[in-house]
DNA sequence: GTACGTGCAAAATGTTTGCATCATT
DNA sequence: AATGATGCAAACATTTTGCACGTAC
């Protein structure tokens, strides 16, 4: 787990960010959450623990945690406001009619994107003259009709 | 094509849409442009044509044409402006560092789509209580260093 | 002690809405 | 003629920024 002080602590420091309280309980409360909480919801979530936090410090924390990879903007076509996810690793997103992000299980995950083939990717490559960096799945589904 | 005011006419007869001079405008501009714009950018392709357009008239008609499914809103983590695409065959998009859209080509699109594989979705299904609308794949790439 | 993070408020950006007017059906 | 679209401007929502102060290193 990466919920404790002492080891966000030193995920901090490996990546080279200065470690505040403020910075601290926002790491917290985005890697405790499963629901790809939007800078606002993190803030209200975190606000009951500690006051001491303001929206652009929320802001400023979730640009300093994605650009060293400690968290990543999660797409949407929304246009309503960004989501954040502290799960960097390759996996993915179910997305709910009503903009609601849910992630793909481990095992899933994994088998679909392995599903994608590499030979159309590399074609892909070639023909456009770009090198692929990472290939993101996302699967539009709604809820079932219970039975 | 659906590129002459004649066939736009037709289409969106056929989805129930009223057509005026500036949504045909919109329109035609969406459909013959590869580069996923932006409402303001849309604003200012056309503006040259008709300056009889205004920003609020691009946003309500490129909702009205997503509602009606003539265009679709591509997913984006960048927090920018929305982007729109007229083209809403089942197709791949590459999505370039500075946050540029573009398709893949269909053939590729098909190769690509058509390896994800259908047990895990099934799946997935079943876990989460879902149905599948749509699976969508966006290739996060970079311009690759010229030999 | 210095460099950098924080809070606040204001600005910048993107999108939606209310209303009088106008155009399509 | 009636319904719904438009333009404009103002409201709204989201994100960024400037600056004085505080804190981690």
């Amino acid at each position: 787990m990466h919920g404790s002080a002492e080891s966000i602590r030193v995920l901090f420091r490996s990546r080279g960010l200065r470690c505040t309280r403020q910075r601290e309980a926002v790491y917290a409360a985005l890697a405790a959450s499963r629901s790809h909480p939007t800078a606002d919801e993190l803030l209200s979530g975190v606000g009951g623990d500690d006051p001491e936090l303001s929206l652009a410090t929320v802001y400023n924390t979730l640009d300093a945690l994605c650009e060293c990879g400690l968290a990543r903007r999660v797409p949407s076509e929304s246009g309503g406001p960004c989501r954040f996810d502290a799960d960097t690793s390759h996996h993915a997103h179910v997305v709910m009619p009503d903009g609601a992000v849910v992630d793909v299980p481990e095992d899933l995950s994994r088998a679909i994107l392995s599903g994608v083939p590499a030979d159309p990717l590399s074609e892909l490559c070639r023909r456009l003259g770009v090198k692929v960096d990472r290939v993101s799945v996302r699967i539009h589904a709604r809820p079932s009709p219970s039975p």
